[in-house]
DNA sequence: AACAATACCGAAACCGGTTTCGAAATGATT
DNA sequence: AATCATTTCGAAACCGGTTTCGGTATTGTT
């Protein structure tokens, strides 16, 4: 630029090929100058510094990230270890949440390192080959059971990381999780004020927290309402639209079926509703049907589903902010944060068509 | 092990604290050999190689990534740029990507690092950011555009990638793609040979490459067949539900509305079956829907939507192939891969009510 | 027994940065 | 002008590995 007459071979059109040592002999520094200078060091002179600062911006100078990390004992790198895909996946929750994620780390300076499970493998066999071989400082981790292998195994390690979820040890990890009893209490209330009083639900497995802690909610209200529990109307399920099928044919082929089906997730909704659909019930005029996870193509299903949704970014950034302070400070108190989900009706359920079961008024 | 006598001090439960000279001092050897012998060098005896790997494997020794990167100059790492998703995500696509590129690097040793791309930035920034930092050693790319920016800014900088679909400057580079154009004439096929003569479409953005080809297959199908081309069925969309819903009004409020709609992919589908049902035509009985995708919510909805589909894991572990060959000799010439998309009839297209329209018959 | 060939390992450079320490140069103080 | 405090930078160690080179010790050959 200042000197055109210096001919081509002044030209530095390739990125990323000058090193710190190329600078430094330029500049007639070494190279230890040179880094202090570029990192705000406050014993190099104003003078010195303005000229590395410009001679590695002129040369398009970029630090090799390598050999910066590993000097400084970092990796700067959080692990992600995405669980063995079901069969037939449905949610879209993965490929948001990673990329919230990813944002919310590329903030800090930090990178996101997505690794596969193998279902042939232990489940913490990845997180341990991640963390002996130091490519991650921290994991994310999602969808926790109850008794969590991979919790275990970093507690035990002593490493860090925040789960979506809670799990048994809740109290020694820090984690992020959606408030689903509360949501599920919200759900099963509006269903009762719209006069359902047989309600059917179809849980997760009993390996996931979160899938106990709806049950949970939804037995609350019921309670709550002076509603009486009836066990048959309690069907396990295994979070996919099979299981979902399944369920609502227990639940539908009874002699008093329920008139309103909560779901412990979206894709179970979608298959109550198939299964609904071929035994002959209408939805939502003799079917409620409500879900959890609200699913974007919820939306465009006739009728589009009732679900409970949540941010899936405030999620991902919550989580991150969590890591990240544990990262600065290893020996904080471990916190939490509980976010709520929020009922979105989009016409699955309705009040039931014959009003045979008088509303318990002595409850809201 | 050997001797249980030595105490407590002896345990190393904690992974990942030996280092390759603690190894040294403790065989009385230098770090160097300890490296030969580990990685299978000739010039190490057979004793010293034993007495090496067993004491590795007792200590637990797992060589520091980063310092064994820097080492061989090399990051073993591959990227993969999420696109800004969508305000609506219908696709599982993603995430299931994600998921079997992840898992066919892993085979070859290498990571996968995720960024997400800022939608406030140009598009070749993370790429940038990405090659200049050198945190990865070539890209997964996905989601072309005919004219693609981040292709160009690889091809100029030499660096190594693969795309999953084709490019304006497909010579140029490997690439993957699924043949959209033989689908949908297989597709449009289908539905000539169940008596449809007025077959609708719904594409996607002119930038999409793939979009375009579908719309090529469509094209010649219709001709090869000589049926005419009728400019006012051919609808413009976005890939995503509401494109669909749109497009689908345009089409479905003609006087002599199509008898059968193609569309791009499973949202635009969705969408389209949305507006269909509000317009109150019948599925499939008076008309005919076929997406592109393969989502597996689509079994679910009713009628269950039929759709072109393909092995999403099949092309991540293609994709990955491609460019571990290209990393290996960087001088290689281009190649590419076909695969073909599969029509999976699952209810939502049928001969159409009125055979109002003779079949030709000088047409298969 | 003398010599050449081979097996085996140590020493040291290197990858590309960061950070500590001390010395030289500069400025301030008396 | 001599002394002391500051500013500024060079030298070198370090992070944790890999790889080249050369020198013994051992073996094989005549």
């Amino acid at each position: 630029m200042n000197d055109m007459k210096a001919g081509p071979e002044e030209e530095w059109v390739k990125s990323g090929e000058v090193r710190i040592s190329d600078l430094a002999a330029e500049l007639g520094l070494t190279k230890g100058t040179v880094s202090r200078a570029l990192n705000g060091y406050e014993d190099i002179s104003k003078k010195t510094r303005k000229r590395v600062m410009e001679a590695a911006t002129k040369r398009g100078y970029v630090p090799t990230t390598q050999a910066r990390r590993l000097a400084m004992g970092l990796t700067e790198t959080i692990g992600l270890v995405l669980p063995p895909m079901p069969s037939q996946p449905v949610n879209t929750f993965v490929s948001e949440f990673i990329n919230s994620v990813s944002a919310a780390l590329h903030l800090h300076g930090y990178d996101l390192l997505v690794h596969s499970a193998n279902s042939e493998e232990s489940e913490v066999e990845p997180y341990r080959r991640l963390v002996q071989s130091r490519k991650v400082d921290g994991f994310i981790i999602f969808r926790t059971n109850e008794k969590d292998p991979r919790v275990n195994y970093l507690l035990n390690e002593g490493f860090p990381f925040v789960t979506h979820g809670r799990t048994a040890r809740m109290a020694e990890h820090d984690w992020f999780d959606i408030d689903g009893e509360k949501a599920f209490r919200d759900a099963t209330s509006h269903l009762i004020k719209l006069g359902h009083q047989r309600i059917g639900f179809v849980g997760g497995g009993r390996e996931f927290f979160s899938a106990q802690l709806r049950l949970k909610g939804f037995r609350t209200m019921l309670e709550e309402c002076c509603l009486e529990n009836v066990p048959s109307l309690e069907q396990p399920g295994d979070l996919t639209g099979q299981g979902g099928e399944i369920a609502a044919q227990n639940l539908l082929k009874q002699t008093r079926p329920p008139t309103a089906i909560l779901c412990a997730n979206d894709a179970t909704a979608l298959g109550v509703m198939k299964a609904a659909r071929e035994l002959g019930f209408n939805i939502p005029e003799e079917l409620s049907v409500i879900g959890y996870d609200g699913i974007a193509l919820g939306a465009y299903i006739d009728p589009p589903l009732t679900t409970l949704t949540f941010s899936i970014e405030e999620s991902g950034k919550e989580m991150v902010n969590l890591l990240m302070r544990r990262l600065k400070n290893p020996d904080l108190p471990v916190i939490s944060k509980l976010a709520s989900a929020i009922l979105k009706l989009r016409g699955s359920e309705g009040p039931p068509s014959s009003i045979q079961n008088k509303y318990m008024e002595n409850c809201l």
